[in-house]
RNA sequence: GGAGUGGUGGCCGAGUGGUCGAAGGCACACCCCUGCUAAGGGUGCAGGCGGGAAACCGUCUCGAGGGUUCGAAUCCCUUCCACUCCGCCA
């Protein structure tokens, strides 16, 4: 959520974020609400003030046994009373309204995330590893003889629908596998602390990160007003929704393996084959919670951290940094890992690392205390995929995938695989 | 699901109709003393919003919403949440 403040301060800055992200001007609009919500404000105070200085004088005339003095000034304080009421309620409703709005407006991209209306104008920064050179056609994960066995997506359809798969044996085993690595990388390596949150969540907490009220589309809602989570970015990020936190405790780094739900609404027809695109998937990821100086450098650790699990396990990937229309809602720059896929002959995202500025934090009040005393200020807020585990088994049976139809697999897995080093083409691992 | 208790400032914790935005403690900041490793003293220190160049002023907030009252953290209603006991249960 952008602050109003700095909207008055600067409109013409705000207008032109805006135009970056490909929307139309607002701050005029918006600073008008906010003449008239200020306007209101000083309108119901002053009728307050009135009131209470009536209110005071009441006690005096009743003490003083002045029964004119006191019927007359209750009279008052009556009539002072429903012009209160009226005027708070005004002011309410136009703050009510200003706030509404100003949820539904995009995070402004820093100055270094280049312009573009579409996926095609991204960046890519580095890439890192040789994708292999395969002596026959390869094949996407979903059709590798020995994947088909422990990857069924008919059974997961009777069960659930499309988009949804059910995972066996040795298959299910390197997913497993795969998380396993992934959190003892972040929290032996890379200092992160492991969490383990709900995946429901009351809708506040999709509020304070950005999913709502915008997104409601994209997430699944119980009968009784709970949200499942998209990604637990939303948990990690909202453990701090409300605190002032002292500054000597950040950075707070986190991170998770959780389940993710997304209804993938609006991507009918895309990645419809294999367990690309689920409606549920696992994803491991991190948050950071840094103070205003410290999120950029944070940023570049975040996206290390990713690059590490993918560097592990040998897979060749990608670092971009997406352009401002590509961008998520509540990102001010955001780096995507993208991975390659031999079966696809392509590179896919499997990682997005996001720093949100102050922006979730406004939404959440998630401020810190700094040292040497102070206001309170907005905490910065980090996310990022390390990573998604569905995604990332795709790339690792791809990629190790042998003529044969067997797949060979990384050699930072086998500790995690009983010393296991490959899956035969029948689908065993060996 | 049944019965009960409770929600106060960054934290802990007093406060049961007015003098309370709120004692005390902790934490934190600055200063003094001491002189050395969980010593002492002093001062300051809630947050939001609005006005103001600033000093500062106004206003709201004691989980949330509504009510009673001239006046509510304190009384009443509703609601949310947490905890305890019982039941059920992975």
């Amino acid at each position: 959520m952008h602050d109003i403040r700095a909207i008055r301060d600067n409109p013409a800055a705000f207008d032109a974020a805006l135009a970056r992200r490909g929307l139309p001007p607002q701050a005029a609009d918006l600073l008008a609400l906010d003449e008239e919500r200020r306007a209101k404000i000083l309108a119901a105070e002053t009728a307050q003030a009135a009131q209470n200085a009536a209110s005071k004088e009441v006690g005096a005339a009743k003490a003083k046994g002045d029964t004119a003095e006191f019927e007359r000034l209750r009279a008052l304080v009556a009539e002072k009373k429903a012009e209160v009421a009226r005027l708070t309620e005004e002011a309410a409703a136009e703050d009510a309204r200003l706030r509404d709005l100003l949820l539904m407006i995009p995070n402004a991209p820093l100055p270094d995330v280049p312009d573009g209306p579409d996926e095609d104008h991204n960046v890519e920064l580095r890439r890192w590893g040789n994708p292999r050179n395969f002596a026959f056609a390869p094949r996407e994960h979903f059709e590798i003889p020995g994947v088909k066995p422990g990857m069924d997506f008919a059974t997961a359809a009777k069960l659930s629908g499309s988009r949804f798969t059910v995972l066996r044996g040795a298959v299910l085993r390197v997913h497993r596998a795969l998380g396993q690595l992934m959190l003892d990388t972040h929290v032996n390596e890379h200092d992160l602390t492991e969490t383990w949150t709900p995946v429901l969540v009351r809708p506040e907490m999709m509020l304070g990160t950005g999913q709502l009220p915008k997104f409601a589309e994209d997430s699944y809602e119980t009968t009784n007003g709970w949200w499942l989570v998209p990604t637990s970015e939303v948990t990690l990020t909202n453990t701090v929704n409300g605190e002032i936190l002292d500054e000597a405790a950040l950075p707070i780094r986190m991170t998770a393996l959780t389940q993710c739900f997304r209804s993938e609404a609006g991507s009918a027809g895309k990645d419809t084959s294999g367990m690309l695109r689920q409606h549920q998937f696992e994803k491991v990821e991190m948050v950071s919670i840094t103070t205003p100086e410290t999120s950029r450098a944070e940023h570049d650790r975040m996206t290390g951290c990713a690059e590490a699990i993918l560097q592990k396990l040998g897979l060749p990937y990608r670092v971009i940094v997406l352009c401002t229309g590509d961008m998520g809602f509540g990102a001010t720059r955001t780096h995507d890992l993208e991975v390659w896929l031999p079966g696809q002959n392509k590179y896919r995202e499997i990682s997005s690392v996001s720093v949100c500025g102050d922006f979730q934090a406004r939404r959440m009040n998630a401020r810190y205390r700094p040292q040497g005393g102070g206001k309170p200020e907005f905490v910065h807020t980090l996310n990022g995929s390390g990573l998604a585990v569905g995604r990332c088994l795709i790339a690792v049976l791809e990629n190790g995938q042998q003529a044969d139809g067997s797949v060979e697999l990384p050699a930072a897995l086998h500790p995690y695989l009983g010393g296991k080093t490959r899956i035969t083409a029948e689908g065993a691992l060996a």
